[in-house]
DNA sequence: ATGAAAGCGCTAACAT
DNA sequence: ATGTTAGCGCTTTCAT
């Protein structure tokens, strides 16, 4: 009758419909799950659910799960390892129809043991190195090349990268991507490449780095940064020793977050696109668990502002 | 035995423990929940999942719930009244212990229907207007109040206020308290306050706003902005037209997010408690649908930086 | 068109 | 210490 009330007569379906506006009852969802054996929501495990990257992405996934009158939930690991297991087994418990996981660690063995159990797996930004995984990711060794085309382009012919640790799978591959463009643009990496590791993500760690460059002496002009708060903490530098930007230096960030655009000297930036990313996960996971396994490379592009060319566009 | 492992010999134990492993063997939470008739799950509803106020807060009610062993399902209503309910239900079907909503319209009586059949609701980041429902909120009057204070103590006699509309609660709120602290310091609010309303909540709305007031001749000496995208704006228009901040005009902006404190002029703010704002939204979720209601108003903060003052602490 | 009954997997209570 | 059983609320199937 609730299922479906066209099977009832009008007459029955007023008198149940009054009924359950007098009892004010709502169906148990947990007796529905248990008796249909699945369960229309989705579990995402991410890094930091207070990082933009990850919450553009849950928009992204949300959107399209809406459609189809998934729910999703959303949990957040901290970049540690054993919440990440909890949540996943939690997920699992409740018969979710699938797991998006940016994974805490390199390890995906648990990962595995969830997708023979029959629950979908799917990988966000990090591509699987499983088969039988599916992977949701965006080129980091592109993001590196734009960046570095756009800037020898523009006719540097020296870049400065403030890059994050090599462990972060990330940054090595966006070096990657910057060495690729300088060879092919026939530089040597040796001289042409100058890269600094950050001391911390954020704008102190570009501040700091940017300053202990100048202070040797050596005045760039070109600098690529990991990430916009990188970047930021490079323009505030720039600015304060009255160097121009992009007349004397030009900056390029990554992440292209909300601020970028916003600065006064508007930030180019390479941009992720998250939205996408969350999107295209959900639809692998609503292919259901039993489709081929799929591996998706998404593409950045680079969006150029003030920061790195006197012409940007518009 | 799964529940009281230490009721059982060990050799059994072992047995049990060896085919879960062999079957690769994981528990039904949706049976569980049918049995046990509850759920150690909390529902969140929050307006935009990618804003950094919502997420923020969602890093303290999940910091408090995974002390307790719940989890915390988190649904975007995208501001629309019709996800807000579904959502709701959703929750409401599946036994959660408890909802925390923002709620999308002024009409919370399916919230009151929602706490009448025994599922727990806190209204987040708006008092509540009835009793039976608990609330945790930021004091907006009082924010308003710490800006003009501050300005007021700066040596300002008379302040720009870039705000939205007041059919938005939190912009009347302050506004209010803005109002209240220049009567409080012997001023005409008629004379010593000029509300401009932005365009648009953010950079581009600050700029518009503040480039219409220089262009019709108005210099003002103190400006105080609904948020930190608007902030934005006009520091990057003061830039522009060589207006030297604070020495020219003090800017204070709302809401201190990441980069605030990272600009070239770091941005004097009221920050709110958003992670506070959630954990103790979700103490009062964890004391059980029965406790009593409670309406707890958390006080914003003064975050005094290099806009708004020529003498910033440190 | 409506009613009745079985069974999903678990836990708590009771029996051995 | 271990085994057995009833029943949570739903949906599906089969009987009326």
């Amino acid at each position: 009758m609730l299922n479906r009330p066209d099977r009832v007569l009008p007459g029955t379906r007023g008198r149940v419909q009054a009924a359950i506006s007098e009892l004010s009852f709502v169906r148990n969802g947990s007796a529905r799950q248990l008796r249909a054996g699945t369960i229309t929501t989705i579990g995402a495990v991410v890094l930091d659910i207070a990082k933009p990257f990850f919450t553009n992405m849950a928009r992204g996934i949300q959107e399209r799960l809406d459609q189809r009158d998934f729910t999703l939930m959303v949990a957040s690991s901290d970049d540690d390892p054993d919440r990440e297991q909890r949540y996943l087994r939690l997920f699992e418990e409740h018969g979710v129809q699938g797991v998006m996981v940016v994974p805490a660690t390199d390890d995906i063995e648990h990962l595995l043991a969830v997708r023979r159990r029959g629950t979908g797996v799917v990988l966000l930004d990090r591509p699987s190195s499983d088969p039988s995984i599916s992977s949701v990711a965006v080129d980091d060794v592109r993001g590196g090349e734009l960046a570095a085309r756009h800037l020898l382009d523009e006719g540097h012919t020296r870049i400065v990268f403030l890059n994050g640790p090599h462990t972060i799978r990330q940054c090595a591959d966006r070096y990657e991507g910057v060495v690729k463009e300088l060879v092919a643009a026939g530089l040597d990496p040796a001289t042409a490449l100058v890269e600094i590791t950050v001391s911390s993500l954020n704008a102190e760690g570009g501040e700091a780095a940017i300053r202990g460059l100048l202070e040797s002496g050596d005045r760039p002009t070109a600098v690529f940064c990991v990430n916009d708060l990188v970047a930021l903490g490079v323009l505030r530098t720039m600015r304060t020793e009255n160097i121009a930007v992009p007349a004397d230096v030009a900056v390029v960030g990554y992440d292209d977050v909300a601020f970028a655009a916003e600065l006064s000297t508007p930030l180019t930036s390479v941009r992720q696109p998250t939205h996408e990313l969350g999107a295209r996960a959900a639809d692998l996971l609503l292919n259901g668990p039993d489709a081929p396994a799929e591996h998706v490379m998404f593409q950045p592009t680079l969006v150029v502002r003030a920061s790195s060319t006197p012409t940007p566009p518009q």
